[in-house]
DNA sequence: CTGAAAGCGCTTACAG
DNA sequence: CTGAAAGCGCTTACAG
């Protein structure tokens, strides 16, 4: 029943024209002309029929569709859903509704959802984009989309991104263990093309180096399609006496989720046995006595420059991108 | 450029009608009974010109989607996110697309977000309902909107659910407490009319009195709009010695992980001091050898049934709704 | 075998 | 002050 009210039924039963209905509607009665009495009227009916515009049609005749794809790797990561949750806020602030996709770090997933979101007309993307995305960006952008990447980026493009410092924060993480005396610092890290992992690779080299402590092998690249496994295989190497490491640094908040598991089921004990810092935090930090320094990323206002962003593109298609890194901290300094 | 491509310019380029275009270009050249030449040649300009099409249009056309909203608390919480994530998979395995919105357990953003749905002619909705719900649902179903409610339900509303047997669990949990000699079981729980909530309840009183030992002191209701602080104090009650609590029952993911920190901080130890049972389980659990013996929930399953439920609606609207109560399983059992 | 037309619900010039 | 018409991109009867 209610589903029938459109703005043709009501104008059929006052007895005026479609476009008088949709302007009262709209409220561009000023613009229109229309008679105070009649707006009244109409505004009236439409309140009883429970009349409730229909968007896709709207959007259809506008060429804008009000909604924005969101492109994550997967959603039942705390990371990414904070970062979804936060982003859907801001949208909806702006009259966007949001669309999410997870690619599992699968470009071609990342590929059929662009495409799906494309179909249904999004006005535009915001993306996490994976490691083989670079050539599905560039022609987004070629076709003028509006995009805004997030967490990652492509250095070669011409994209507007929302990332993190990461080769600084990466720096100063391995500084603050190195401060603490230790000489053996280990960072285990996704094998990775994608540039936040490659800064924060360079930023702990670099840190590294520079106390003239580096050694390659105590780099541990570990693969995405078999986390578990790679991980627990590269903290048993690690953490072989012989190897004297007596610190980790974690790339991620995935992996050290695995990686502070596994020390715990071998019974070492965080700090005193090794030293332990991580990007990102994981909800479990809070439960434990274990000190566990980590690197804090604005997550909320990641989320909210990232639609800030897009939504300038959107309404002035011949904005300059945008390149915003934002400022971390370690979660134990001020 | 790459936008402007429509069925109508294919056309106008081949000098035939859309509607052949469109017979082509959905598979239906035998309906139609186009020739195959002609098939081919559409089909192969459509792939030049990169041709996509406007699913907007289409929806408006034939009356549908393909997009169904999902209406969570909170995207930020595991439960709702584990939820998501498979309900997105599903959903496009069948070729629909999802909406997400978040109520943060108010009414109001509710039927905000059930609106905004509704204007983009989503085609069902599935609804982990707020609290003063029962009306706005209600009339959903009194405009036959397909919809199933997913986690908690309504008992006087003939609406589709997904639920689980949070009564059976409940008095379960807290007759492994009693088994392992508990005496004084707290139980703490949501301030809430929420059918899941009552069940809950319901399902520790039943397990309590069966055993003779129900004392209704032991039940702390919190809010959710003033959680930490309602659980902190709620819990220093309980944990005071006059109170002789041996065991806490957490209704929710969300409680235990407070409520847990709380313990935690008090110095008291898990299981020697006081014994903990939650419903749901919260990441950190892997991370402590801390027993927390939890009920299990078959969110995967929740996400599935709850999708082909829905659909099954959408696609016959005279199906009748279909009550599902999972059953989940303590942690420690098989 | 294919075209012409209508229509989904809406908005926007244009005309009076 | 208001109406009639066109058109967004698509699909579906209908006609030939």
């Amino acid at each position: 029943m209610s589903q029938k009210v459109s703005i043709k039924s009501i104008a059929q039963q006052i007895g005026v024209s479609n476009a008088t209905v949709s302007l009262v509607l709209n409220g561009k009665e000023k613009e229109g002309r229309v008679s105070k009495e009649m707006a009244d009227k109409i505004r009236q009916l439409a309140q009883e029929l429970n009349y409730k515009p229909n968007n896709l049609a709207r959007g259809l005749r506008v060429g804008r569709s009000h909604t924005i794809g969101l492109i994550v790797a997967d959603i039942s990561n705390l990371f990414f859903a904070n970062l979804a949750f936060h982003i859907q806020e801001y949208a909806e602030k702006y009259g966007y509704t949001v669309l999410i996709g997870n690619t599992n770090e699968s470009e071609v997933k990342s590929r059929s959802i662009t495409n799906s979101f494309m179909g249904r007309q999004v006005d535009g993307l915001i993306i996490v984009p994976t490691e083989d995305g670079e050539d599905n960006i560039k022609s987004l952008l070629d076709g003028k989309q509006p995009i805004v990447l997030l967490d990652r980026w492509f250095p070669n493009l011409q994209a507007s991104h929302v990332i993190v410092d990461n080769f600084r924060a990466s720096k100063k993480a391995v500084e603050y263990l190195i401060n603490e005396k230790c000489k053996r610092i280990a960072f285990v890290v996704y094998d990775s093309k994608l540039s936040h992992m490659l800064e924060r690779k360079r930023g702990y080299i670099k840190a590294m180096e520079e106390a003239g402590i580096y050694d390659p092998e105590l780099i541990k690249e570990v693969r995405y399609d078999n986390l578990k496994e790679d991980i627990n295989a590269a903290m048993e190497d690690l953490l072989d006496k012989n190897k004297k490491v007596d610190a980790i640094f974690f790339a991620t908040n995935s992996i050290s989720m695995i990686g502070i598991r596994k020390i715990l089921n071998l019974k070492l004990r965080i700090p005193k046995d090794i030293r332990v810092v991580c990007f990102d935090k994981n909800d479990f930090f809070d439960f434990t006595d274990i000190p566990i320094p980590y690197i804090q990323q604005p997550i909320e206002d990641m989320g909210r420059k990232a639609v800030e962003v897009l939504i300038e593109q959107i309404e002035n298609k011949n904005f300059a991108p945008s390149k915003i890194e934002m400022f971390t901290k370690l979660s134990n300094e001020d």
